[in-house]
RNA sequence: GCCGAGGUAGCUCAGUUGGCAGAGCACAGCCCUGAAAAGGCUGGUGUCGACAGUUCGAUUCUGUCCCUCGGCA
């Protein structure tokens, strides 16, 4: 094996004065553009530990089609927020930020820099921005507001919202039901709108944070996410939702409703042939691409680095290192990396 | 070469008794504070094959040409 000096190799360790600042490097993008590769190279030079800020990695038994990065893919970097509960467990943004400050704060005490990656945007947000104080998401609550969503229709539910929660209302159209629904849940359970946990709650930024936004041209990205689900459909993807199926996870909970399973059990299910499944797989997986990249185009003081269809790995990690070397740099000194990194 | 059918959005096609071109799918833009790979909103993106004629006005009618698909040679 040949060993080659690194020409970004930045101190191991963090620093005390680096610790005091709480340094978050976050890899944000969409799905298929190569986050998780690029990251663990990242991770080798900066000695970090990776978080993972995906809403469907959490779960057990849900590995292929989830895209789950392999061990050996891992190549011995620690990835933390994977496999954290089962398919018909609840979880949630909440929940996310509870794990994720938690294995964040173990980075810290063993002084590494901890690298935020993954394609959910709120996650990335409960962290980058915290969360208001309104109270979690309750089943119970949850399931007699969705009953009753059932029984007089959303826009009884909406009715109801305009008269508790005016402020939310105009934000939500009356059709957004699962919004309307979280709202409303929050209403019954502490008798306050859900926009009055949103005022109070204002402007919050737990950490240090370096944000990067990977992107590839469109027609290149949706190639690469073609391309990838037909290796899902040809290396046990079917095969895994079978047999989640079979261990009883309902078509319709959150787990099972992600891209794939969704498609597959529905093929499984007859509803549809094997094309009519792929095109559509493909064609949500397009649109899903799409809403994320609205979703992080917004995100403040994001660096954005475009990959080329030819540009080799190493090249994209230089480039990454190019940005997170001044960032780290600048948190041993005493510029404000606030206004060190807008200049 | 002859006969027939056709050429309109990225694709499949509808349509205009001559008056600003329209559906489905595909696509594009956007929203988001505990379901977020979820949920929701908005938008037609066009040299109507080309050229000429008739007409106030042609994608529509007429002529010529080009192209595609059948059939016969």
């Amino acid at each position: 094996m040949v060993v080659t000096t690194c020409p970004h190799l930045i101190m191991p360790l963090l620093s005390e004065r680096q610790l005091r600042r709480k340094p978050l490097v976050v890899i944000v993008g969409p799905t298929a553009v190569g986050k998780s590769r690029i990251a663990v190279e990242v991770a080798k030079y900066l000695g970090s530990e990776i978080l993972t800020a995906d809403s469907r990695q959490v779960y057990r038994g849900m590995d292929v089609g989830t895209d789950k990065p392999t061990l050996l893919a891992r190549e011995g970097i620690a990835h933390h927020l994977i496999d954290l509960v089962d398919p018909d467990e609840p979880f949630n943004a909440g929940l996310f930020r509870r794990h994720a400050t938690a294995a964040i704060d173990g980075c810290y005490q063993r002084r590494k820099l901890p690298l935020l990656v993954g394609g959910t945007g709120l996650y990335v947000r409960t962290l980058l921005q915290g969360l208001c104080e309104a109270p979690p998401s309750d089943p119970l609550v949850r399931a007699r507001l969705r009953q009753d969503a059932y029984e007089q229709g959303s826009e009884q539910l909406y009715a109801r919202l305009v008269l508790v929660d005016p402020l939310t209302a105009v934000k939500l159209h009356p059709r957004d039901t699962s919004k309307i629904l979280r709202a409303l849940e929050v209403y019954d359970q502490s008798g306050l709108p859900l926009s009055s946990f949103h005022a109070e709650h204002g402007s919050e930024r737990p950490f240090s944070a370096l944000v990067i936004g990977l992107n590839r041209a469109r027609d290149h990205l949706y190639r690469r996410i073609e391309e990838r689900i037909d290796w899902q459909l040809t290396h046990g993807l079917v095969d895994e939702t079978q047999t989640l199926l079979y261990r009883g996870y309902r078509r319709d909970s959150p787990a099972m409703k992600g891209l794939g399973y969704r498609h597959v059990a529905s093929y499984l299910a007859g509803d549809c042939t094997w094309d009519e499944m792929v095109r559509a797989f493909k064609r949500d997986t397009r649109r899903f691409a799409k809403r994320q990249m609205t979703w992080f185009r917004r995100e403040p003081a994001l660096t954005w680095l475009m990959i080329e269809e030819s540009e080799p790995a190493e090249q994209t990690v230089s480039r990454m290192m190019g940005v997170i070397h001044p960032f780290l740099a600048g948190l041993d000194g005493d510029v404000d990396t606030h206004s060190f990194l807008n200049s």
